[in-house]
DNA sequence: CATAAGAGTTAAAGCTACTTGAGCTTCAAG
DNA sequence: CTTGAAGCTCAAGTAGCTTTAACTCTTATG
C-alpha cells in the first residue's frame, strides 16, 4: 500500500521538483526521510499527501509561513478549521487587491500600446512623444 | 531653473526612496550625481525626470532590464519609439496571462471559503474535510 | 557659537522562494 | 560491467530592493 517513492517519483506525483523538495525538507516544510544505504531519500504516501497539500497553498499563493501554519492545522487537533478559512478570507482579499492593480496596469499598458500605434508609428527615440509622456509625473500616456 | 535636489527631495518627488535611489545608481540605472563638500548627492530637474520614467516602468511591471533598455532607447536617436511599443505590447501579454491565472486563483479560493462556512464551521483540524480535499490532488475544494 | 535633531554617508547582510552549479556517488538497465 | 540517469551535498545566484550598523553632515534653535 505505501509504495516507496524516490524524491524524482514524489516530484513527478506532486508537481515540485526535487531541489525545491529538498528546499522544504531543509526549512523543515517537509519531515526528514528516511534513507536508502547509498543515501537517497525514501518516501511514502503521507509525504506525497502532504507535499500535495503544501503546493497547492503555494499555488493558492499563500507564502512559505502561512503554509507552515496551515500544515500544523492539519496535524494538530486542538486547532480549528476556522482558523484555515480566515487565512483563505485574507489570501482572497489580497488576491482581489492585486487583481485590481493589474486591471488598472492593463488599460494603462493598453493606452500606451494604442498611443504608440496611433502617433509614434517609427519615429525616432528622443522625439517620440510617448517617452516624454512617460517621464511626466502624474499623467497617463494618453495626455 | 534646475534647483537642487537633495536625495530626500528626490525621493519625495518620484516616489522612490532614498535607498532605492542609491540603489538605482549603484546598478548603473542612475547617474553619479554630484556631490556637495560633505558628500551629499545633488541632483537636478533632469534626474528627477528620469527617475520618474525609471518608476513609471517599474509600476508598469517592466523589470530592471528591461527599463534599461527603455531608457536607452531615450538617450539613443537611433533606436525607434517601436521598441517601446513592441515592449510594452510583451508587458501587456504577461499582465493579461498573470491576470487570467489570479482570476482562476480567486474563483478557487473564493470556493474554498465557501465550503469552510457550509461543512467547516468550527470543526476540528484532522477530522475536516476541506483539509482533506486541500490534499487531495487533481481536484479543487468543492468536491 | 554650541548643540541636537534629522538627513545623509558607506558597505554589507537580509528578504522570498527557490534555482543553478560544481563535483561527486549511487542506482538500474542492458 | 558499463553506462547514463538520477541522486547526493554544499554553496552561490536570482530580483529588487530593504534593513542594519556605525558614522558624518547640515540646519534650526537657544
Amino acid at each position: 500500500m505505501d509504495r516507496a517513492l524516490s524524491i524524482g517519483a514524489l516530484a513527478r506525483h506532486s508537481g515540485a521538483t526535487p531541489p525545491t523538495i529538498r528546499y522544504y525538507e531543509q526549512i523543515g516544510l517537509l519531515r526528514r526521510p528516511d534513507r536508502r544505504d547509498g543515501g537517497h531519500r525514501v518516501y511514502g504516501e503521507a509525504d506525497l499527501k502532504r507535499l500535495t497539500f503544501i503546493r497547492r497553498c503555494r499555488d493558492f499563493g499563500f507564502p512559505i509561513e502561512q503554509v507552515r501554519d496551515l500544515v500544523s492545522v492539519i496535524e494538530d487537533a486542538d486547532r480549528s478549521c476556522t482558523e484555515v478559512r480566515d487565512l483563505a478570507r485574507d489570501q482572497l482579499a489580497s488576491v482581489r487587491a492585486r487583481m485590481t492593480e493589474l486591471r488598472e496596469l492593463e488599460a494603462s499598458l493598453g493606452l500606451l500600446v494604442a498611443d504608440c500605434e496611433a502617433r509614434c508609428a517609427g519615429g525616432p527615440g528622443p522625439d517620440c512623444v510617448i517617452l516624454e509622456d512617460l517621464a511626466a509625473p502624474g499623467r497617463c500616456c494618453a495626455g
